[in-house]
DNA sequence: AGCTTTTCTGTTAGCGCTATCATATTGTTC
DNA sequence: GAACAATATGATAGCGCTAACAGAAAAGCT
């Protein structure tokens, strides 16, 4: 019923001995504090376990500590992976995280993004492909003078701070991985046209086998849409063909999933008969059976990235903004399970 | 760059010629308005679109507007169906959702909690299974006077509100299916012990088995964790005794998820040879192949009526509760997808 | 009509913090 | 060590809203 009352601002000031305002400027650590009370203020701040009322604080200074996600992503896995990442982030810094899903109809995403804008006053955006490719949304962001950060975008790259993985350089190795396996009729599904990956993977892709002086005739190639769904027609076609392929690298683990029910279906056995590979690693490739080979990509540590820029205030005068800054590349990693194997 | 300044109550007051306190008042929906004021005012509102400030709102009272979402389940794809329904419906209602995992040790998650209460200040919580359940968690939202709900909860059901479905019946009803499709010899993998459904669903196999005078032998019991991980070694044993089932009932739809891996190891199809089914259709139940036959659970419905039940205020006053408001049961439905038939 | 009771509306004083500017302290230069 | 700049700290005034009370209007009663 009867809580202790919160220490305050003032609590803290009158224990260290100063005013509130340096007690304040300590913790936005922005001012300028000799690092003697530096010292003693943060004492204080220890000893009475004293945490900032966001309220007020977002109510005295215009910042929001909101933080906005805006995605549109077909593959749920990758979505709630992300969230889970930024989450954590946003916590660990006093920071919310609100999060809006983009419809297909762009007047609606940017009537979400208006209200992200107006309603809740984000301080800054993050937003996940392909979302972060409209440039009409990237516009409204720019006019308003809203930070964000996209995350692996294909286009505009100078216009914000965005992360990334090197989508081309996984799509080759784990390609030549299936080549070093043995595998010459390697089949793709390609990602969502939107998405800027599913362009470079399957650039990846391309070139591997061109390095290896493979060819791949022009069925071979499906178009999927990172889901389930599309994918599982996508390998259908393939797997009907009549110089069958013997592996198939799907952009997505949703995609690849979809190849392995496939098989299934037609009973191909999986890897003996046909060697399958994903990308993304989430959750879904060590859930199914078999487990799918895939590209490791660092998606919570993409989020933490993204959410530790906003955070930074780094970027919150776009004049000031080296482009050289912009580019955060992470590294991905190649795992090797049970869905691809030697040719025999 | 400069926005035009947000509309402030001030404004409503001044527009509507009443004083800022009535358009509180109005807005709040609590204090005593006449029709005529209100409706002048809420014209105003209208006109000028205003949107109250969350933060001042915060400051001034001591609402915080937060709730917390406490969760500690194996199952991934059931926390972020959750996870999705509540936030949908917080927005709607100007809260924001603050999530935070449970640890295994319970130390830590009563620290969590406190956080929630003290620094977060969460006007309400949803404890989602098994977290729902432990005392010293319940104990503590009770001494500290914050109303909480609960998802499935097993245990003190008249301590909070709570939200769940027929888990008995719902087992009773998907393992009678299997006994109508001549299934005889049916294992069940039960679900995470902390978690009171494991055990309804446990009950509802048993009792629709007894009713139709089937009996199952001790080895056909295997005890599980709801992760896939757990219902895959479960599976493996069950397929691997000598009289093998015919139909297995799986606790969840990860662990069914497994028990069709294991199939596929051990070259036994699926459904022809073994039938399976799940519970609560979670993405992965249409997402393996075979799709799996399993019990929607209604699992953002339910997040609806949580949230709902927080925002209301209705239980905000612990003493004026009436125990019979306390129960919200939702609907459950059966769906047979390819994972189960007849058998041969 | 005069009185009380009830319903409605306004006034005042913060909630806990930061922006802004003024002031104090220190360092630097010749 | 006086004159100035640079750095560090403090006082004051809100941010936009609501709680708590006071005051006005309407309704009910004798």
């Amino acid at each position: 019923m009867s809580k202790d009352k919160k220490t305050r601002l003032q609590d803290v000031a009158k224990h260290s001995g100063v005013s509130m305002m340096t007690v304040s400027r300590v913790l936005n650590q922005n001012g300028m504090v000799s690092d003697k009370t530096r010292a003693k203020v943060q004492a204080a701040v220890k000893e009475l376990s004293y945490r900032p009322n966001v309220s007020a604080r977002r109510l005295a200074s215009s910042k929001s500590f909101f933080l906005g996600l805006l995605y549109d992503n077909p593959s749920t896995s990758y979505v709630s992976q992300f969230l889970l990442g930024s989450l954590k982030l946003c916590r660990a810094n006093g920071y919310h995280l609100v999060v809006d899903e983009a419809d297909k109809d762009l007047a609606k995403t940017l009537g979400s993004v208006e209200e992200l804008i107006n309603i809740t006053q984000v301080d800054g955006l993050i937003l996940l492909p392909p979302v972060c490719d409209i440039p009409e949304v990237l516009d409204k962001l720019i006019t308003a003078n809203i930070p964000f950060v996209r995350v692996s975008p294909d286009s505009q790259l100078n216009v914000s701070p965005y992360v990334c993985m090197d989508d081309y350089q996984a799509a080759f190795e784990i390609t030549e991985q299936l080549i070093h396996q043995g595998h010459i009729n390697i089949a793709h599904i390609i990602g969502h046209p939107d998405v800027g990956a599913s362009r470079l993977r399957y650039q990846g892709f391309l070139d591997a086998l061109r390095s290896n002086k493979i060819s791949v005739p022009p069925e071979y190639i499906e178009q999927g849409f990172f889901t389930y769904k599309s994918g599982l027609s996508a390998a259908i076609s393939l797997l009907s063909l009549e110089n069958r392929p013997s592996a198939i690298f799907a952009s997505n683990d949703d995609m690849a999933a979809a190849a392995i029910s496939a098989a299934h279906m037609n009973n191909i056995h999986v890897p003996t008969e046909l060697s399958i590979v994903g990308f993304d690693d989430t959750e879904l490739a060590s859930t199914v059976w078999p487990h799918i080979s895939t590209v490791r990509q660092p998606i919570q540590e993409m989020a933490k990235v993204a959410v530790e820029l906003l955070v930074s205030g780094k970027f919150d005068d776009p004049t000031k903004t080296k482009k050289s800054d912009l580019r955060h590349v992470l590294d991905f990693e190649i795992i090797l399970r049970e869905s691809s194997a030697e040719l025999s």
